[in-house]
DNA sequence: TCAGTGATTAGG
DNA sequence: CTAATCACTGAG
């Protein structure tokens, strides 16, 4: 197990979220306990010509995160309740993220922020420094298959992004 | 199926 | 300031 460095995460969005399966997350909690979770499922949000990503409508105090270099965490509220976990990929001012939606143990991006403690306070966490929160690869899964479709909950996204099959998912049963 | 929930955003 | 939006979950 080794964490994953810059160079892993400046890559295309579309190269970078396939390439996270497989991977794992690694929290250290405040009373210094290290857990590690398998990631297996993840979608890809690229550009501001993708209707279906936050940075579409341009640069806010929000998305300014993402048109960061790769390597930094996207934290962010959905329906009042739940924090969504993303990785910001791509070079300076492009914007790009990758949103963790399911690891092993957990289905669902907001069961997952939860069960972290995950919060706004991880907002522009740098995964290559950060004593709290990286991403380490494995070398024994070497061999695994992966699925892709259509991403979830994007209906307003216009026809040709909503169908985009940016969801990637681990399959390696 | 559908309500709860509050940060974020655009618009007066 | 106001109102609309929303990358979800869990109860029924």
């Amino acid at each position: 197990m080794k964490r994953l460095q810059k160079n892993f995460f400046t890559r295309d969005v579309l190269e970078v979220a396939p390439d996270l399966l497989g991977k794992y997350l690694v929290r250290r909690f405040d009373d210094e306990s290290v857990q590690e979770f398998l990631i297996t499922e993840v979608e890809a949000y690229r550009g501001q010509e993708d209707l279906a990503c936050h940075a579409s409508k341009g640069r806010t105090p929000r998305t300014d995160i993402m048109y960061h270099e790769g390597g930094h965490v996207y934290v962010y509220l959905i329906y009042g309740m739940y924090w969504m976990l993303n990785i910001v990929t791509a070079t300076k001012d492009v914007p790009q993220a990758v949103l963790i939606r399911g690891i092993e143990g957990f289905d669902g991006p907001g069961k997952l922020t939860k069960s972290l403690q995950i919060d706004k306070s991880f907002y522009g966490e740098n995964l290559v420094s950060s004593e709290r929160l990286w991403i380490e690869s494995s070398e024994k899964l070497s061999e695994i298959k992966i699925k892709s479709s259509p991403r979830i909950g994007i209906d307003y996204a216009g026809e040709e992004y909503k169908n985009k099959p940016w969801r990637y998912l681990l399959c390696n049963k």
